[in-house]
DNA sequence: GTAGGGTTAG
């Protein structure tokens, strides 16, 4: 006998020492030879193909037997399983199944598996049913897989009810007949609708799932995210019991479970389970910890999340990538980016995941520019960005209002085929909002198939910042007529949109409404919005009344905001009152000393000026210069106040001359009160024409074609003569500009601006 | 058979 027939003879009798394609052929072939391929033998080596995840080959064999035995069944299932061909595995499962044939203990955990990535729970409680039947409940792979599948479809908030199998356990037992059933007997259509799934063809099977897939989405997006999170009570609930039937538990049922309460946001049962682990001799491993970081990371507590970290460090893995991940944001979530950093940097491999966790923590952290390098390093380290990182870093974009980033963002995203996610769209609206062009950020909403509170909040914020108080407004009705509950960040918006048009009766309705009839709580935001409303609408003792008896401690920025306000009404008898409250709170407040001094200024006390200055020197505070830049052609040019450095200075001071000719023929003339140095008045006009935004207004007109828009961001208020200069500007130029100042966008457009100079 | 990252906020 050559070594050959010798080592097939060995392999024969242990299939599971074959480890290549060639070994595999070779047994195959000598079954051929020897006229013994048996439908035994021919399952033996189905297994061995599926082993070597030699999907066609198995297939191959699999289709020329008349009635496989389990064995084939069971390795070609799993096979598909393996090979994400979920809705073939339970195609091969039901087929299984109507041929009579006893599906075995190894096979429900490949099942389980498609029912819930095909989720599929319909299906998953017929063969949860069928399990049962078969006293299979005992198995520890099947419990497990029992659970998660619980914990995966019952968290998505699917209808479906539950509790049917769990009816019929006492009555559990191991039925003869079930196991010679052919599919079709009294015990198979009986019990419950969803059995007679199982007896269907292989078609139904299929167009069933798809069908409970749309209406699993539907219930989730239409039922809103309260009706979801109000079934996930009974998913844990299906979870725990299979739990705690389960005669034989290991570290995958304790992870199982554990993953399962802290997705279902009951930490306090998450952690408990962790300590029973422990008490049941279990060690948690990186599954346990990184199921249990993310609630560290949402109740922002470092100490815990800290000394999850020193174990991970002890046991050896703490480089682990989920880990990692669930690190980096723990960090950043508890404003430690640097921790963050540390660990990301330290990670001995790095997936989408990875990158992606600090991306949105540097963004969390505001730390846009980080985000931003952070994105193209990933992209240069040939990890794809997935819709996730699109969602995380979209934000950068809007929060330093770069469009031609954000444009380049969108792009991919279109190429990525991710236009309807819903995380992402919301980003892009909210990015085209806060990047000026309001228009694409409506079409963007418009086209979307579904709106959350999110996507709202979004649209209302962007109406509101771009002066469109009533639509926004108009919106927020739209809303709410739709069955969508507005959550706190609605009412900021929808307040924020009262306050940017001076609906005072309206704000008051919506601020009222928030505990009367959503039951929401106001705080800090919405009390700053108001107040700001009133303040914005000249009511400024109102305002000094209601932030006075605030049920939330005003901070320093409620008043410096009240404190503008007096000095756009020029009150400064009030201002001074209001200043002290804020250098009370906020010594540090730069804003409301330079107000103070404007005030003052403008006012003629130049002593009061100085002394305020001396004060601030003391301090050592600068003012802040305030600066104005554009962005053309993916460049960014910036202009303070009065620069000459810009290598066209004289072709905008040119450009200047020439338009203010033409102002003053229309009517023009400068406004020095807003100039606040002691200085004459031809000097004062000198000043107000190199104010930055006017020089980045002019570089944007001289150096684009005629009638592009024109888009100018300014880190301060936009001062009161520019805004009619440019006014004037658009209407001469023909040019449509808008200018975003620190808290809104100006639309300058035929001699008119769309904050109706309310702002 | 188990795990991590995302959108709206004066």
């Amino acid at each position: 006998m050559s070594s050959s027939k010798h080592l097939i003879k060995t392999l024969i009798k242990n299939p599971t020492r074959i480890k290549s394609k060639y070994q595999a052929k070779q047994l195959h072939a000598q079954f051929i030879r020897t006229q013994s391929l048996s439908h035994t033998s021919a399952a033996i080596v189905i297994s061995v193909y599926t082993n070597l995840k030699l999907l066609h080959e198995a297939l191959l064999l699999f289709q020329t037997l008349e009635s496989p035995p389990v064995l084939a069944w069971k390795s070609v299932i799993r096979c598909f399983t393996d090979q994400s061909l979920f809705s073939r595995a339970l195609a091969s499962f039901v087929e299984m199944r109507a041929s009579g044939r006893c599906p075995d203990h190894n096979v429900f955990p490949s099942v389980l598996k498609s029912c819930t990535m095909m989720t599929d729970l319909r299906l998953g409680e017929s063969v949860h049913g069928c399990i049962v039947r078969l006293g299979m409940d005992c198995d520890l792979y099947t419990g497990n897989a029992l659970m998660n599948m619980y914990a995966k479809l019952l968290g998505m908030g699917s209808k479906i009810s539950v509790g049917k199998v769990f009816d019929e356990m006492p009555h559990r037992k191991f039925d003869s007949e079930e196991v010679d059933d052919n599919g079709k007997s009294s015990h198979f259509d009986g019990s419950s609708g969803s059995y007679r799934v199982a007896t269907e063809s292989v078609e139904s099977v299929m167009s069933c799932s798809e069908d409970l897939q749309a209406e699993t989405c539907v219930g989730y997006y239409n039922g809103s995210r309260v009706n979801a999170l109000s079934t996930l009570p009974l998913g844990i609930d299906s979870v725990r019991k299979v739990f705690e039937l389960m005669p034989r538990k290991d570290v995958v049922s304790w992870n199982t479970i554990i993953a399962g309460y802290a997705q279902s946001g009951m930490y306090e049962d998450a952690l408990r389970m962790v300590r029973e682990m422990g008490s049941n001799d279990l060690k948690p491993d990186a599954f346990t910890l990184s199921s249990v970081l993310p609630i560290f990371s949402e109740n922002v507590d470092v100490t815990k999340g800290k000394e999850i970290h020193g174990y991970a460090i002890r046991k050896g893995i703490d480089a682990d990538v989920y880990i990692g991940s669930s690190l980096v944001d723990m960090y950043a979530k508890s404003a430690r980016i640097e921790d963050s950093e540390r660990v990301f940097f330290h990670l001995s491999r790095r997936d989408s995941i990875s990158w992606n966790s600090l991306v949105a923590g540097y963004v969390q952290n505001g730390r846009y520019n980080e985000a931003l390098e952070l994105f193209r390093q990933m992209v240069t380290a040939k990890v794809r960005p997935g819709p996730v990182a699109f969602s995380s870093v979209m934000p950068a974009c809007a929060h330093l209002s770069t469009l031609h980033l954000g444009k380049q963002l969108h792009g991919y995203v279109v190429r990525g085929g991710y236009s309807d996610n819903i995380f992402i769209a919301s980003a892009l609206v909210d990015m085209y909002s806060k990047c000026g062009n309001i228009k694409a950020a409506r079409k963007i909403f418009d086209r979307m198939n579904v709106h959350d509170e999110v996507s709202w909040t979004a649209i209302i914020m962007g109406h509101a910042l771009h002066g469109h108080g009533h639509e926004a407004v108009s919106l927020f009705e739209e809303m709410k007529r739709q069955g969508v509950k507005p959550n706190q960040v609605a009412f900021v918006a929808v307040l924020t949109a009262c306050s940017h048009v001076g609906l005072v009766d309206e704000a008051w309705g919506y601020f009222n409404s928030m505990t009367k009839v959503y039951g929401l709580n106001q705080e800090l935001e919405h009390y700053a919005a108001v107040a700001d409303l009133l303040g914005r609408a000249g009511k400024l003792e109102e305002a000094y009344d209601f932030i006075s008896n605030m049920r939330v401690e005003p901070t320093g920025s409620v008043w410096s905001n009240l404190l503008s306000s007096c000095s756009v009404h020029k009150n400064l008898e009030l201002a001074e009152k209001v200043a002290e409250k804020v250098f009370t709170i906020d010594s540090e407040n730069m804003g409301a000393y330079v107000l103070m001094c404007n005030m003052y200024a403008s006012n003629g006390k130049w002593k009061e000026t100085a002394k305020l200055r001396l004060r601030m020197r003391k301090k050592g505070m600068r003012k802040k210069p305030a600066c104005s830049w554009i962005e053309l052609k993916d460049k960014t040019h910036g202009f303070v106040s009065g620069d000459r450095s810009h290598p066209n200075t004289d072709r905008i001071n040119e450009f200047l001359n020439s338009v203010m000719e033409q102002m003053e023929k229309e009517g023009y003339v400068a406004d020095t009160s807003g100039v606040l140095h002691d200085v004459d008045e031809e000097h004062k006009r000198e000043l107000l024409f190199g104010h930055s935004e006017r020089l980045a207004v002019a570089f944007g007109i001289i150096s684009t074609e005629a009638g592009t828009t024109i888009r100018v961001t300014k880190n301060i208020r936009i001062c009161e003569d520019c805004h009619v200069a440019i006014k004037y500007i658009s209407k001469i130029t023909e040019r449509e500009i808008i200018v975003r100042d620190n808290s809104r966008f100006h639309h300058f457009n035929h001699g008119s601006c769309s904050c109706g100079d309310y702002w």
